[in-house]
RNA sequence: GGGGAGGUUCCAGAGUGGCCAAAUGGGCCAGACUGUAAAUCUGGUGGCACUGCCUUCGGGGGUUCGAAUCCCUCUCUCCCCA
């Protein structure tokens, strides 16, 4: 296996910059590819994800599409997976004391993480380490040591804790070390560059400040712009609004489509590799005929193109022709069925179509439900032991097919 | 260490002895409408084989015919003073 080319011209100068909005500093970053170029190394490009929830979004794959193409220059991308920081939790963009994870949420976390991340990059060319590696073996003097690096005056500055202290929630000591740990990553990996989104400067800007102190050169702070949610608000799983790198390809399309018209162009820029001008194309034509192209290029990221195909057909169909999808799941009773039948509402929720039976009444008396495309709204109505498939269908989204055993 | 203010249903936040399964807003779910799972409007939003019953208002104990509301205690958070 040859060496790949690596890239430390104009080029890739520009297409790391390219997207970034802080650029701390691009001079900086001009000198550090002329340095490796005569030091024959690729560049370490550092990208730090907490395993703080299960899942990752789109969000995150502006990132990750990014790192991609560092790895395309043939720069090295240094994953770290912050296990020991998630148990601290990154005070970042948040007015609360955020949980902190046990190391066996963390350990659960960590395994759908990486498996999600290498959707988008090559993990087999990257460097992936967890920081646990060092934090584990540091004593309560190295932690001290660490934490006289920075000052709460410095730390008070940070919008999210004016914020905090103004409404009196709690702040707890161990969320000033936070950035210090995430900086002191930088340190141990000797990184070159690190990426993070917006709401990251102030940790990414600790990692040089730390570096300096150890004597390293510093590292160039490049921020990504932070994307919306569903609801406008910034895109978190513990929102509810996010895109999901592990929702099925019908749910990644249905939920671009319901985005926002006036955001579809910085998507568009941000997580599609359609070029400027087909862009504009799109855009000056029919919303929804980009929205669609849009969703199908956002399901195409996550889960390729041939599913993209589909999820468009199957959106098409059931909303656009309010049609049935064209393949729905045949379900078998998990239990024996009842000589005098089953009470609607009790089926529902046995089914998991609702989490309980009330919440099933609920949505049977509110029209919610259909049997064989007829709506029911006697939850209380007897369901009796279907000889042929029984269609049903809860809202406009959930569809099944039900056989008795 | 001392003093004060608080902990309410997913969230914010009303409620200070019965009319409270708990206002209002947000979120969420469903319905209508729509190019869309957007926007808007409507309804719903503890559980139960449900016109009734059961369990909720930080934990425990008590007063009372009756407590989210009163008392005791524990616990957590915030503020002020030291």
């Amino acid at each position: 296996m040859s060496a790949r080319e690596i890239e430390y011209g104009k080029e890739a100068f520009e297409r790391i910059l390219a997207c970034c909005v802080d650029r701390i500093e691009a001079g900086e970053l001009r000198a550090r590819l002329d340095q490796a170029r005569q030091e024959q190394r690729p560049l370490r490009v550092k990208f730090g994800m907490d395993p703080s929830s299960a899942d990752l979004h789109v969000g995150h794959a502006i990132a990750l599409r990014k790192l991609r193409q560092i790895q395309e220059l043939g720069h090295k991308l240094v994953l770290i997976v912050g296990d020991s920081t998630a148990m601290v939790g990154d005070p970042s963009g948040r007015n609360k004391l955020r949980p902190q994870l046990t190391r066996q949420e963390v350990e659960q976390n960590l395994v759908t993480y990486t498996d999600q991340a290498a959707k988008l990059v090559d993990l087999s060319r990257a460097e992936v380490r967890r920081n646990s590696e060092w934090f584990d073996a540091m004593r309560f003097e190295d932690v001290l040591r660490l934490a006289s690096k920075m000052t709460v005056a410095r730390m008070l500055e940070r919008d999210t804790f004016q914020k905090r202290v103004q409404d009196n929630e709690p702040i707890g000591i161990h969320e000033f070390l936070y950035p210090l740990m995430q900086g002191w990553d930088s340190v141990e990996i000797r990184c070159d560059i690190e990426f993070g989104g917006t709401d990251q400067l102030f940790n990414l800007l600790v990692g040089r400040e730390l570096q300096r102190v150890q004597g390293q050169l510093p590292q160039v702070c490049l921020t990504l712009p932070l994307i919306n949610g569903l609801d406008g608000r910034k895109m978190s799983k513990s929102y509810g609004n996010a895109i999901l790198l592990t929702d099925a390809p019908n749910d990644v399309f249905g939920k671009t489509m319901g985005l926002k018209d006036e955001v579809m162009a910085v998507w568009f820029e941000l997580l599609t590799d359609v070029p400027a001008d087909e862009r504009q194309a799109l855009l000056s034509g029919g919303f929804r005929e980009a929205k669609a192209r849009l969703a199908e290029e956002i399901t195409s990221l996550v889960h390729g193109r041939e599913a993209a195909v589909a999820a468009r057909q199957h959106f098409d169909r059931v909303f656009r022709d309010r049609e049935l999808p064209a393949e729905i799941p045949l379900v078998e009773y998990a239990h024996p069925w009842p000589a005098g039948g089953l009470p609607l509402s009790i089926l529902l929720r046995e089914l998991g179509l609702a989490e309980s039976s009330s919440q099933a009444r609920r949505l049977v008396e509110g029209g919610g439900v259909k049997l064989d495309g007829e709506i029911c709204r006697d939850a209380n109505q007897v369901v009796l032991r279907p000889t042929i498939p029984l269609l049903v269908q809860v809202g406009k989204r959930r569809y099944l097919r039900l056989v008795a055993k």
